[in-house]
DNA sequence: TTGAAAGCGATACCAC
DNA sequence: GTGGTATCGCTTTCAA
């Protein structure tokens, strides 16, 4: 059996001239207000179901949006493409928990991926489009964020949520899920002073995002608080890591070291096993990242977790498109230590 | 400096009453339709133009759909979660062909996540709304498919297209991509003729989903063609693998077997080790699925192009929603075998 | 209780 | 060239 194709989709119109009753009352009845919908005699609510069904009629969303500026479609814009980077467990765990939370407050999701400009990164502007605006609201993430776009996007007054702290000049305070890296990398430098480390060294990225700045000012804070010393160029600003330092450090009164990569641990793990010292017999090395599965050893490092993240992003988003003045507000989640191998007492 | 937050997004009218021209002017410098921009002065273009930027206009997607009945959106509708299962590959190579294309051509996709049942399964409709409307056209997926939706979503003329073959009653052909298994068994039989086999098995999931009978098909087409022996229950309808068949096997004069997935290639392998016999040396196994990272040999298998279905998906998809008169054509893609340590000649 | 009608924002036809 | 205006499908007053 072949069943034809219908050539047009039916409108409320339709049904209402099936049902023998008035496009508002088919309204009414559909709609779901169940305000309205109390109001019509069980009769003709039942005449106007079976015209439904008989019709196969189905809401047209965009109409509903354009009336009612709200059809439970979230938008995910990445300023990088997601999929290629999302086995890496960048993206992937915030996704997970976006589309976990998602689904679980029926809300279906856009993928901003029209964007996308020829050197793989991806705006939200294109010749005057704001794409985003097909959904009530957008978490955006991704580390090339595009801060003009930012700007431009709280200026419009557009609901969206950014994951990771991110400052924009022009903008108030933009909403943001930040993780705490300034409480942890506190905690981690509490935590290695605990173990009687008293000389430390800080391993640095070359990047300037504010996530790094957290973690820069959560460690320098702890240092100063605990009154711990910290001679090393990354702890001036200075980043990297070059043999002039590694030998310094080799020889120096330094037993710890916090370093903002898993990349940096792993040189200074080979510089110090080169002279002589290892880890953490003399130096205990704490990683402020999540560490990937050929790591050449259960690095002690920082966690982020995401997915939580994600979840709390769409929330967050929720809230805002609910209520436009709730977007000022960012949200510091948690992060957490994860137990590894590269870390012991302070040799005496 | 803290600009203000707009409390009503600029329209057409706002841009055309600042610009001192008509809103038609204004759509149709917007609207970039080639045609119609080009009869309009380069003077009234450019205050349009300017009146645009000051503003900050952007346009509403949503009445643009309405009007126009497209919008750029491509839905993406799995039946079941995503990003749970995406690192098991099973989605995830699709979507990243989907993703690539889309971007390539400049559109978005949308996510349907609201649809989840409690049992973890998503279905298209739910309490009469096909969520799916909000976009243009939608790739479905999955193995869970429900083909009550999909002979709703085909009657009503949705364009759809689905990734793997399905048949539905009440639905001419509905749309698909279908990998070739049907060729591709068959080659697999005949790369094992070739070699010499003569008498061979078949191992069976318990699973009736057009796919398998695809492979079971093509296998069986070839076992004909090429003359070959198979008794194996496998052969006959009989899912599994039992001991008294490995019995039979290890003593029989099968030397070639094709095992629909990895898992009981597995079992087989052992119940075979068991009774002294050994991969390739008695018994050439070739896999008819994807392989995990911890198989025990690198198995001969089928390889099923992923990115580049998840890819030719969505073109398929434009075409349909550019002319809903492609709809009733499915796609055949190739699929190829990845050689393994599993197949050699036959023993004489 | 029910229906008529005014928009939501953008497009395109048709006069001027 | 330019500007009215009907229309897309739906929601929501406002009257009847």
């Amino acid at each position: 059996m072949t069943t034809q194709r219908r050539e047009r989709a039916p409108r409320q119109a339709d049904v209402a001239r099936l049902a023998g009753v008035s496009q508002s009352a088919v309204s009414r009845v559909i709609g779901g207000d169940p305000e309205a919908a109390a109001r019509i005699p069980e009769d003709t609510r039942r005449r106007i179901l079976e015209a439904v069904k008989e019709l196969g009629y189905v809401p047209n969303l965009s109409a509903r949006k354009l009336r009612n500026k709200t059809n439970r479609l979230l938008g995910v814009h990445t300023f990088e493409p997601v999929f290629p980077h999302a086995r890496e467990s960048f993206y992937f765990e915030f996704l997970l928990g976006i589309e976990e939370r998602a689904e679980e407050i029926g809300y279906d999701l856009v993928l901003f991926t029209s964007t996308g400009a020829s050197d793989g990164r991806r705006r939200v502007y294109r010749d005057g489009t704001n794409r985003l605006n097909v959904a009530d609201g957008t978490v955006l993430l991704g580390v090339a964020t595009d801060k003009a776009d930012l700007a431009r996007l709280w200026q419009e007054g557009y609901p969206f949520i950014h994951i990771g702290r991110r400052d924009v000049p022009g903008a108030a305070d933009i909403p943001c899920i930040v993780p705490d890296y300034f409480g942890i990398t506190g905690d981690i430098a509490g935590r290695l002073a605990a173990l009687g480390h008293q000389h430390v060294a800080y391993l640095r990225e070359d990047l300037e995002l504010e996530p790094y700045e957290d973690r820069r000012r959560g460690y320098a804070d702890a240092v100063e608080r605990l009154g711990l010393i910290d001679r090393s160029p990354g702890f001036r600003g200075v980043p990297g890591l070059d043999d002039a330092w590694l030998d310094q450090l080799a020889g120096g009164p330094e037993t710890a070291v916090v370093s903002e990569s898993e990349r940096l641990a792993e040189s200074l793990l080979r510089g110090l096993r080169a002279r002589g010292r290892d880890v953490p017999a003399d130096v205990s090395v704490v990683v402020l990242e999540g560490i990937g599965p050929d790591a050449s050893l259960r690095w002690e490092h920082l966690d982020i977790p995401r997915k939580e993240i994600g979840r709390i992003a769409i929330d967050a988003l929720v809230a805002i498109v609910d209520d436009p003045d709730a977007r000022n507000e960012s949200i510091v989640v948690p992060c957490s230590i994860v137990d590894g191998v590269t870390t012991a007492p302070a040799r005496p």
